[in-house]
DNA sequence: AACCACCCCTCAAGCGCTTGAGGTCAACGG
DNA sequence: CCGTTGACCTCAAGCGCTTGAGGGGTGGTT
């Protein structure tokens, strides 16, 4: 049995120290085991596992409450599948619209960089062809949109 | 004089109408001037044109901190105008980085919905090609990377 | 006049972490 | 043997909103 590390950990999945802490004492995993003598946390190979799946769902922005769903169904097998399969195609669904809305905010940051620049240089000319364009990016965005999650 | 109300400038702009509430809380705007009897806020031209830079700004994903900033040179003028050129690119890679990371976790994110829904059809071979595939996909993904902003 | 539907208001709490303060334990060098 | 790292611990507060509870004002119907 090995056991790991808060650190060791952290580096392998990615999720740092405190969330580690705090996906514990909300139970999302664990209870964590913990050395005797200091109290350190100790993770086996079973909070591992289960922690690169939570990574890698987090990491696509889902949230505490279906990561919750995810588990409970993985524990009950294969009788949930099409399940797990549909809650990450949604999940796919809305990482896809995210992208989306940051490319196109891209476009905007890109040429407001750009009206800066121009005004710096002086150049008045590409100031007020920036300034023409910038309205169309904002049109292109969806204004709705979620920021970042 | 225009003075749109609370719902106007939300629709207007793509700023919930807590979100605008709380702009103002923190200082970021205003305060906005109120109608005398109901109480209720009336946005003017001014504070309608710098909600929809905050907005954008915001939609890529910038601080509080830094829009501070940028509000606080944009209304000093030129001289600032190659700090706010770097401000605005800076932001950008970031960005850029978080659409990167985004992608490769879109792609697992695929995989992992084939993997389920190979299990739900039974079929063993594209679930063992599935489960082949991840651990390369997750390789792919910059794990340190920040899940959303 | 009473009722309803809206729009707006102000707190207060929740979300999913991050950051920071303050303290313990274990191994190391001087 | 003492002092210093360094990794860990536990709160508590902060971030940037969102959500929800509890209420008021206005306008149009019955």
């Amino acid at each position: 049995m090995v056991a790991l590390s808060i650190q060791e950990v952290s580096r392998h999945c990615g999720l740092s120290e405190p969330t580690l802490r705090y996906y514990e004492d909300i139970g999302l995993i664990g209870p964590v085991s913990r050395d005797e003598r200091s109290g350190h946390r100790r993770y086996g190979t079973a909070d591992v596992d289960t922690l690169e799946v939570l990574a890698c769902l987090r990491a696509v922005g889902m949230r505490i409450e279906d990561m919750r769903v995810y588990l409970a169904n993985r524990a009950r097998g294969l009788s949930t599948s099409a399940e797990q399969r549909d809650l990450l195609l949604r999940q796919a669904e809305r990482v896809e619209a995210e992208i989306r809305a940051k490319q196109a905010r891209l476009g905007y940051l890109r040429e407001k960089a750009a009206l800066w620049d121009a005004r710096h240089r002086g150049d008045a000319e590409a100031e007020a062809a920036s300034s023409a364009r910038l309205p169309l990016l904002i049109a292109g965005m969806e204004l709705g949109a979620s920021p970042a999650r």
